[in-house]
DNA sequence: GTTATATATAAGCAATAGCTTAGAAATGAT
DNA sequence: ATCATTTCTAAGCTATTGCTTATATATAAC
């Protein structure tokens, strides 16, 4: 999962696994089959990975929009210059030919727009949002948004990244 | 450009070049010297291409927000399912260390910011947007919104790319 | 302690990567 | 028409690609 969020699917090679996984080729296709496959095991894993580390809070019962804004806020000063996301990475790189790992890429960000429903409707019943607040638009809303800041955290100076991120927090108001 | 766009750098080969291009390798290669600088070129023709057949209109003087708005809203509908922007996706894909492609990136991204902010200001000059408009923080925030859009290009369906887009817009209201 | 099973390594496979050389065909100037 | 220059193609270079085979070593069962 680190080496091909260091290096982007294609740009990584059997060799460079082998090192940095610390065990011989053999190893890796007897383990995952194949590259594409090991992957594809790489993307469920990040997802999991995400999941503890870094959406872990947004993720509890009692989460609500406070943490939602304090979580993007906080992740503008962190991310900057980083490695972005690896899905939305691999979403812009891979072929859409591709139909497993497309397929692996769709799951997670359903699973990111679930989590931003969730936020959405605890938000509302714990009145920071008002009842109206339509959360499909508003979850396909952040969910563009945070796939614009994957790529803006690759891209965009610190102050910048600050701006998009206060600015789209600020639509829902 | 085309053949970058369709299948990213690096699962780019020189034979696909060459099949696509229609010119032997030595042709490509004493006329670009490398398949980087091939790419790098790839983007400048781009960033020339957008110009023209883009963003055309909303470089006209004349331009304002409702153009823009026009402009983006109408993105949704085309662009489901395509390409995204090759930038974008190169900003996703290249590795930071390629210092003279990022360096391109970031040119074209100012591009887009630059372009932004020309609307901003001829919007508010039209008293389309009001005079305390932030134009820095408002720039920011649609190059990060143009950024996600390229990848929603990618992975949403249309109708959610268009709740995106509109509820970016709503955002400057 | 021996045997069976799993897991490691090293070496090597054909195919393809980016790039170059050698030479033919086309071009343009005189 | 000739000659020099440019621009083409075909072939081939070494290195690396994803993946396998053959073989050794560790583990586990009885």
């Amino acid at each position: 999962m680190q080496v091909f969020w260091s290096n982007g699917y294609e740009a990584t090679s059997v060799r460079l696994l082998e090192k940095e996984m610390g065990i011989n080729q053999f190893s890796i296709y007897s383990s995952f089959s194949s590259k594409k496959n090991l992957f594809i095991q790489s993307l469920q894993r990040y997802r999991a990975y995400v999941k503890q580390n870094v959406y872990h809070d947004l993720l509890k019962d009692g989460a609500g929009w406070n943490d939602f804004e304090t979580f993007l806020l906080g992740s503008a000063s962190e991310s900057s210059g980083n490695r972005g996301c690896l899905v939305v990475n691999s979403a812009a790189e891979i072929d859409t030919s591709e139909k497993e790992i497309i397929s692996e890429i769709n799951g997670y960000f359903e699973f990111i727009r679930g989590m931003i429903r969730n936020l959405l409707y605890s938000a509302i019943q714990k009145k920071e949002l008002p009842a109206h607040t339509d959360i499909e638009k508003q979850s396909a809303f952040f969910l563009g948004v945070m796939q614009g800041i994957s790529v803006a955290s690759r891209t965009m100076k610190g102050d910048q990244l600050k701006d998009f991120i206060s600015l789209a927090l600020n639509q829902i108001k």
